[in-house]
DNA sequence: TTGTAAGCGTTATCAC
DNA sequence: GTGATAACGCTTACAA
């Protein structure tokens, strides 16, 4: 590949000057610019921008660090970031880690070898430590989706805590007097908040002794296994509350093979929608998070901090939820 | 940031040392290995790639130029091609430019201008000359679904000529005698083939006189388009076949509105799984690509390419579709 | 086993 | 308006 020095040897000119026209860094005579013009383009020349970064400072490249591109939720998500990221002329660099906190801890090193100007992060428990990595090298840093103990992050989730009570209050004015849970890892700061949200609600409408909740990861494995040892050590409930949307699909994978159907047999109510499924058939009812929003918005929060535009202290923005009702939940027979 | 002179300093050696310990390239005296390792850990040192890339050549970075990594097809070659580039130590750097060759042609400057070490690519039609910008850097490319006419590309697609034959074949044998294509851009070399092939099976049919094509985007506005045009023009067929899955969804949606239903008033075939919607309820008859295997086919190719592993002549692999069948298509009455 | 010098491609600084 | 020089952080010669 042509060096600036070949452009410059080819338009009898010194780098620097190059450089000038290239950067319009300062005034270059007329003539001399359209020689060098010439000259780049004879020689398709292209600046070589680890070489710029290196002198200059700054990658505008981010890192984006989630669980799976497959999942719609992070690929919307990532969308958002990348939109974002294009429209103030940043790249981003995709990290899948797949719930794993080694994976995970790679990627940071990854960023930081790279000198990533940014890094957007879906915090994972057993990792939190990890992330000082990164903000100790004063690289800024926008958590999603999950706030870390003892750290001051920049962060931008979804109010998951009222999905989850509108969605349980919602199966209980549907007359469910007996809603079990399919939570996630209960580490996760929003498991948790889903588990509380689900337990207000049933205490409230006077239903703590039917609490019921069965715990695994937050993927179709987790909510079919999940639902095996449900029918395995109880009857069937008459609603099922899925704490996300792959939860929701390993367990109407396992109800169908168990002869069991949705809403006829249990109605089934889960966060996070499945876009292009509801296009085709309305089908799973949810409380949906505003995925690319979330993006997009951690995306913008970065970039004000890369910028110096925001107050020492940590931001934390939180977008509402929506509740979309569909044919997966049904009444109660009185 | 500290730098490996921070490091040599604090363990009282020369930079160069202090580089022979973090790649292994010379011997060291276990002790001043010893003193080294701590000054790293005290530091938190963390190499600066772009420095060692500018010197040795090589960036372990990849672009992966796609249209839009919200469609499950895309972002599931997104996970491919990322798992693949993982397993020999590269990095993704996502680039989605929503079928515009301006977006597209900016995306391959950054490319070159980040130094990628290769490049796997969905060609657009209108962006064809732009790809001769990366391979006339030397720049390893991959192409992925489309060869480009006097190009000499290494390519990874999935059959869907056959895919597409096989779906209308099986149209006419449920009794369909009516079927009309919706179909992408004509210029994209996929929807060419696909066109080819319903053509093809109809004549075979004998019902050459009965087709019927409608042509826009390769997107779910497209096939709303398609789909209203159709309605204004003709009597509604008794069967669709889709070009992809988005313009089946864009199709469902008018047919909806228009109080048709599938398939009990018109059956409907697509390319394309939708693998979640898929796990919920089992409608969409399809011919499913495989995306994954795609994506990771691509990034071995390229991965070998650049090893030198390949003879000169270009490559190309063709993956072969499968046919699923589901709710979505019904047999014609007698 | 360790160190010195030079250079990767670019740009900031200071001349002319 | 233009150019020489040095420096960004690192590694490949070549010494010692």
């Amino acid at each position: 590949m042509p060096t600036i020095r070949d452009v410059a040897v080819r338009a009898g000119v010194a780098p620097i000057t190059v450089s000038r026209v290239l950067n319009n860094s300062a005034p270059v005579n007329a003539e001399t610019r359209a020689r060098i013009e010439a000259a780049i383009a004879a020689l398709n020349y292209v600046p070589n921008s680890l070489a710029r970064s290196l002198r200059f400072k700054g990658t505008r490249l981010i890192a984006l660090i989630l669980v799976d591109i497959i999942n719609p939720f992070w690929s919307t998500i990532a969308r958002g970031v990348e939109d974002a990221a294009n429209a103030h002329g940043f790249h981003v660099m995709l990290c899948n880690v797949d719930e794993s906190a080694a994976k995970q801890n790679d990627y940071i090193t990854v960023a930081l070898q790279k000198q990533a100007d940014g890094v957007i992060i879906l915090p994972l428990p057993e990792g939190y430590q990890n992330l000082a990595r990164i903000t100790s090298q004063g690289v800024p840093l926008v958590g999603l989706d999950c706030p870390v103990p003892g750290m001051a992050l920049d962060l931008v989730r979804a109010d998951s805590r009222a999905g989850a009570y509108e969605l349980v209050r919602y199966l209980i004015e549907l007359g469910h007097r007996d809603i079990a849970m399919l939570s996630g890892p209960s580490d996760y700061f929003t498991a948790g908040q889903r588990i509380e949200a689900y337990c207000q609600a049933l205490q409230e409408a006077g239903l703590a002794s039917s609490i019921s909740i069965y715990e695994d990861e937050y993927n179709m494995t987790g909510g079919e296994r999940s639902l095996r040892r449900l029918l395995a050590e109880r009857p069937l409930p008459s609603a099922l509350f899925a704490a996300n949307n792959f939860i929701a699909i390993g367990a109407i994978t396992v109800l169908r093979a168990a002869g069991y159907r949705v809403p006829d047999d249990v109605s089934l109510a889960c966060i996070d929608d499945l876009p292009l499924s509801a296009a085709i058939d309305p089908f799973l009812t949810c409380a949906a998070q505003p995925a690319y929003d979330l993006g997009r918005e951690a995306a913008e929060l970065l970039f004000k901090r890369m910028a110096g535009l925001l107050p020492p202290e940590p931001v934390e923005i939180v977008l509402p939820v929506s509740l979309i009702k569909r044919r997966s939940c049904r009444p109660v027979a009185a």
